[in-house]
DNA sequence: AGCACGCCGACT
DNA sequence: GTCGGCGTGCTC
């Protein structure tokens, strides 16, 4: 009786694959989640092991064998392979695809692992004898005093010498230093005493460890600055008390050096951080030190919650109304739904913390599956600010600035105090006219008007990045006044320098946060003790702390307030207050104000009058009504071609065959995307929609098998996204 | 997704 | 006469 190898295959083929053990392999060694080099068509790729099987589907003389075993234990414990079988099929995205997306890139090639341990930096022979030469605090004689005193860990290094990089790569040049790997745990290092918690934060921290041991979902809600930070670390520290690992998400931009210097300061161990800006090698190191256990500590972004926890403790999800837990391409996740799923296995407490939380968070409270611990003070002397409504109906307005506002802000300035101007809109301005004869600039390819960036003088596509030279003169009628209509981030900047001449005007969004670190460069420009204004988008949400920030200006709440997504009145409510929270921190009150044309807008007022868990209270209710999540269960199939025809076929298709399927599933088009075309392309989409998550659950996986042998189907692109965020 | 095979246009 | 366009078919 032969022994079958099933193998997932790094292919978007929702099968896997069978093979033959490969030659002079022990059968003993083929365990499941180890890796395997199988030949595949005409060229070899990496697999992994999942199942062990006496027979196969496949004729006999068509099983090839393996190439080879690259693992001696399995890469992927039961527990992720597992938790990674769910995704699969919840996502309805092929598993050799969920697993290649899991694993580290340095692990989906057939190489020898790195080494064990952390990388380190060690004094050569030559570099012990020799004496200092040249400045004393030039950075390589730094580095030298710091490796004088025995190896260190990259991390350490980080911490004890920024911008140690570029000194170690001219002393090892010099052959002064040599790279070594520790294979002994960094050794312990006395942490910062942390501020002592409040009643509220210590009864949050009780509750969550009277649940270790077992999965225990846990919602912290508390605003900016109620201290959610020191709840998270007293749950590592007992943690690691137990010898247990922790896993920490955060949101892409939260991911900022102080966060990950707070945590480093104040905890006795590594914490290993896992975001894009890693190199390969980095992140493959980091991934294996925590399948093998000795990571204790992890820190990082979406994707960091597929990190192996052989010795889970705790997972938290800082922020977890973030929509960036969501990929948005491939294999469409959400991270924070995962962790869950996670925590459920691992048999550990998953801890969800936001001052918003998504309302599919509150659902979820409200049916007592989770447990809320509100954090209501603010910690310290912090005060929650107060909301100011700006009437703009009527009103005179300075390029986009009522004259009630710019008074607001010329007071803060007065008082020595500093202000934060929010426009979630980048550029100079989001249109360009000709007022000769009303053309204004549009993407051919998106048929959107395009963004005018005055600094670098070009027209942009915010939409498909398509970028061009700014036109002298009006194309359609030769006309010479061209202007800007609206306002971005670089025009309220010129605005707000020209009325404050002497203060220091600092502008934050992705063009002036390109370059890597300079988020921390820009904030450090504004002294703390001095007056200071702050323009900027999404980014200043969150982040730096500024304790001299009292006003906060939120300049375009409108657009949230009217768009077609129904998740439109959750973000304004989300954002608002994030935005708002960055206010008042000190001592100092804070206040914030909104300038809107609809002060009567019932999300608005109740969002104001009676706080966040009201509005979100409100839209839940409203939501129930109209039958959409969280109440209801979506799936999206998206769709687009260069031309409108073969699209509408396609979808067409897909809705009979959905239509006719249950009776319990409603079909919701097709209909045009909300961007109906989009870089060159024509999109449209079909919404399904569900009571029962199970409803979807069964239908979708018939219906694309249905998809994918249609004949329409090879003559567009298209996706599935199963509980999306964005409708776009 | 790759990577091949396969049948029609402008070039050394 | 060939190089190469991307349509379609397969991968244990």
């Amino acid at each position: 009786m032969p022994t079958v190898l099933r193998v997932a295959v790094p292919v978007p083929l929702p099968q896997l694959f069978d093979y033959l053990p490969p030659v002079d392999v022990d059968a003993a060694a083929l365990i499941p989640g180890c890796r395997v080099l199988v030949p595949f068509g005409r060229t070899r790729r990496v697999g992994v092991l999942l199942e062990i099987a006496r027979e196969s589907n496949v004729p006999s003389h068509r099983l090839k064998p393996a190439l080879m075993l690259l693992d001696a234990q399995p890469l992927l414990d039961a527990e992720l392979l597992c938790s990674l079988m769910w995704a699969a099929r919840y996502y309805q995205y092929p598993l050799g695809a969920v697993l290649e997306c899991a694993l580290p890139i340095g692990l989906r090639q057939a190489k020898p692992l790195p080494a064990a341990g952390e990388r380190a930096l060690a004094l050569t022979e030559t570099g012990a004898a020799a004496s200092p030469a040249g400045k004393p605090t030039a950075r390589t004689n730094l580095l030298l005093q710091i490796l004088a005193q025995g190896p260190r860990t990259y991390p350490e290094l980080d911490n004890a010498l920024p911008g140690w990089r570029a000194a170690a790569t001219s002393l090892r040049k010099r052959d002064l230093i040599v790279g070594i790997t520790l294979t002994t745990r960094a050794r312990p290092h006395m942490p910062m005493i942390g501020p002592p918690l409040n009643v509220e934060q210590q009864h949050a921290v009780d509750e969550i460890d009277a649940a270790h041991g077992r999965f225990a979902p846990f919602v912290l809600e508390g605003v900016t600055g109620s201290g959610k930070t020191e709840v998270y670390l007293a749950l590592i520290e007992q943690a690691l008390a137990r010898g247990q690992q922790a896993l920490i998400l955060v949101p892409e931009i939260g991911l900022t050096p102080q966060i990950l210097r707070r945590f480093r300061e104040r905890l006795p161990c590594a914490v290993h951080a896992l975001h894009s800006g890693l190199s390969d090698g980095e992140r493959t190191r980091t991934w294996l030190a925590a399948a093998r256990g000795e990571a204790q500590v992890i820190l990082g972004t979406r994707s960091a919650i597929f990190t192996p926890l052989p010795r889970a403790g705790l997972i938290v999800i800082d922020e977890e109304h973030d929509a960036s837990y969501k990929q948005q391409e491939g294999f469409r996740y959400h991270a924070r739904d995962f962790a869950l799923v996670r925590a459920r296995s691992l048999n550990v407490s998953v801890v969800l913390g936001s001052a918003t939380p998504s309302l599919e968070t509150l659902a979820n409270v409200e049916t007592g599956r989770y447990r809320c611990l509100p954090l209501r003070e603010r910690a310290g002397a912090a005060r929650m600010p107060i909301p100011r409504i700006v009437d703009l109906r009527g009103q005179r307005l300075q390029h986009g600035l009522s004259t009630e506002l710019i008074r607001a802000i010329r007071d803060c300035i007065g008082r020595g105090e500093q202000a934060l101007v929010f426009k979630n809109r980048r550029g100079y301005a989001p249109v360009l006219l000709c007022h000769g004869c009303g053309w204004t600039a549009t993407c051919t390819r998106c048929n959107k008007p395009l963004t005018l960036h005055r600094r670098e003088n070009r027209l942009r596509c915010h939409h498909c990045g398509a970028d061009r030279p700014v036109p002298i003169a009006c194309p359609e009628c030769q006309g010479t006044q061209l202007q800007t209509q609206g306002q971005g981030t670089e025009k309220l900047e010129d605005m707000l320098i020209e009325l404050f001449p002497h203060v220091a005007v600092v502008r934050i969004d992705r063009e002036t946060t390109r370059r890597k670190d300079s988020l921390e460069q820009l904030f450090a420009q504004l002294t703390p003790d001095q007056p200071g204004i702050l323009i900027g988008t999404q980014m200043l949400a969150k982040g730096h702390d500024l304790p001299n920030l009292t006003l906060v200006a939120i300049v375009g709440v409108d657009e949230g307030l009217f768009s077609h997504d129904f998740r439109a009145g959750e973000r304004m409510g989300q954002l608002v207050v994030q935005v708002a929270g960055r206010a008042g921190r000190a001592r100092k009150p804070g206040t914030v104000w909104l300038q809107t044309h609809h002060p009567e807008h019932p999300l608005l007022l109740t969002l104001l009058r009676r706080g966040y868990r009201e509005l979100a209270a409100q839209i839940l209710d409203e939501r129930r009504g109209a039958g959409f999540p969280p109440h209801t269960h979506l799936a999206l199939l998206r769709a687009d071609a260069s031309s409108l025809a073969p699209l509408q076929e396609f979808l067409d298709r897909a809705t009979t065959l959905a239509s006719t399927a249950d009776k319990n599933l409603q079909a919701l088009g097709p209909m045009p995307a909300p961007m109906p075309r989009r870089a060159g392309r024509e999109r449209a989409q079909l919404l399904l929609l569900a009571d029962q998550r199970s409803t979807l659950q069964t239908f979708l996986p018939a219906w694309l098998n249905q998809l994918r042998a249609l004949p329409e189907a090879k003559r567009v692109r298209w996706s599935l996204d199963v509980d999306p965020v964005d409708l776009y």
